[in-house]
DNA sequence: GTCTATAGCCGGATAGAC
DNA sequence: GTCTATCCGGCTATAGAC
């Protein structure tokens, strides 16, 4: 597990840009924390726009792996949701100290206007396609975008406010009615499920 | 109504730092709006960050000032309530655009680790605790609190996601599952009513 | 109170030695 | 590939004329 100066530039500066934002992030911060000069850094990026374009790469290929790893990891879907839920308790303390990764990064491009915004969402895309498939694997084929759109927003107003307030009881109940939430779906399919199966008998 | 040079710093401020953020947002920028020079601020402000401190009084007054009307508008504290939750549409274009004023800023602040931090997150207070006392006045006494800061937090995954995908239908339908979030509650309270009416005569 | 001029700093970016 | 030295520009902030 050795990596080249580029990769290591990018996972220092994927964690940076996180706890600093993107704009106040400097070359200087980068360079102290990767153990290179300022000048080292020209060599393999050209501009400051093209490392945060490969940490946005960056970032794509590892929630795309971590969502894998969930899939692989539960057999049942509702597992797999119960996952992307978990990880508001598993990074609880940064979450409280920067935010969500995804969330203030998408927010800030937005306010500086930035070229890569879009790629920055494509990172929700992801989870927002993975839960879409989950819940449709729940049988729920109607409204499975809206469910994982909706899961999507709440676990972001979750974070946001774990971020200003910075209660951890506050992050714990929230993330206890999620589940609950997750749960009455599960239950009102299956009554619907019940109700049919009664239906076909009479 | 004639404001002076101070208020109308403040006032330029404030829109300047909703839409390009704190850091990126530069005395160049505001004194352009104003129509001021740059020198001419120091005559007002000693430094940047006394004119965020202004923009956050600012702020906090004019919630105060929101929360007050929506009171004195509607007698009933779930139309309260729906005012807070339609706040969403009727800022809907800027929300997409730059996303919620005090959540951006409560998460800017946070990653730059700056003193003001905490008085951004005092605005969310002001919701909250506003909230809170509607809830509390619908008969939602023991969980008031925790209705509030859910409420909050599902305004804040809307308005994080709404900026980042720009997609006005989700707002749509999430603002019309808040309304029906609410009236279940109201639901539920009156169901219970019944029930301990129904107690009382037996 | 408002201006112009400018100091001083730090950012991103470049050139060229090793 | 990595370094040092340096340029250039924009930023916050100051000084002093009007």
């Amino acid at each position: 597990m050795t990596f080249s100066t580029r990769e290591l530039i990018v996972r220092e500066a994927d964690q940076i840009f996180y706890e600093k934002g993107f704009e106040a992030a400097s070359f200087s911060d980068i360079a102290a924390a990767v153990g290179i000069s300022r000048g080292n850094f020209y060599y393999h990026f050209k501009t400051k726009d093209d490392i945060l374009d490969a940490v946005i790469t960056h970032r794509l290929a590892t929630t795309r792996a971590m969502l894998d790893d969930w899939a692989r990891q539960s057999p049942s879907a509702v597992d797999r949701i119960m996952s992307f839920i978990q990880m508001l308790i598993s990074n609880q303390t940064t979450i409280m100290a920067f935010g969500c990764p995804v969330g203030t990064l998408c927010s800030e491009l937005a306010k500086l206007d930035h070229a890569a915004r879009t790629r920055a969402a494509a990172i929700f895309g992801l989870f927002r396609e993975w839960l879409e498939e989950q819940f449709r694997e729940l049988g729920q084929t109607g409204n499975a975008s809206e469910l994982a759109l909706h899961l999507l927003a709440r676990s972001q107003g979750i974070a946001t406010l774990a971020n200003a307030f910075r209660d951890e009881d506050f992050v714990c109940t929230e993330v206890a009615a999620l589940k609950a939430w997750l749960q009455s779906i599960i239950d009102d399919s299956s009554d619907k499920n019940r109700k049919e199966r009664k239906n076909e008998c009479t």
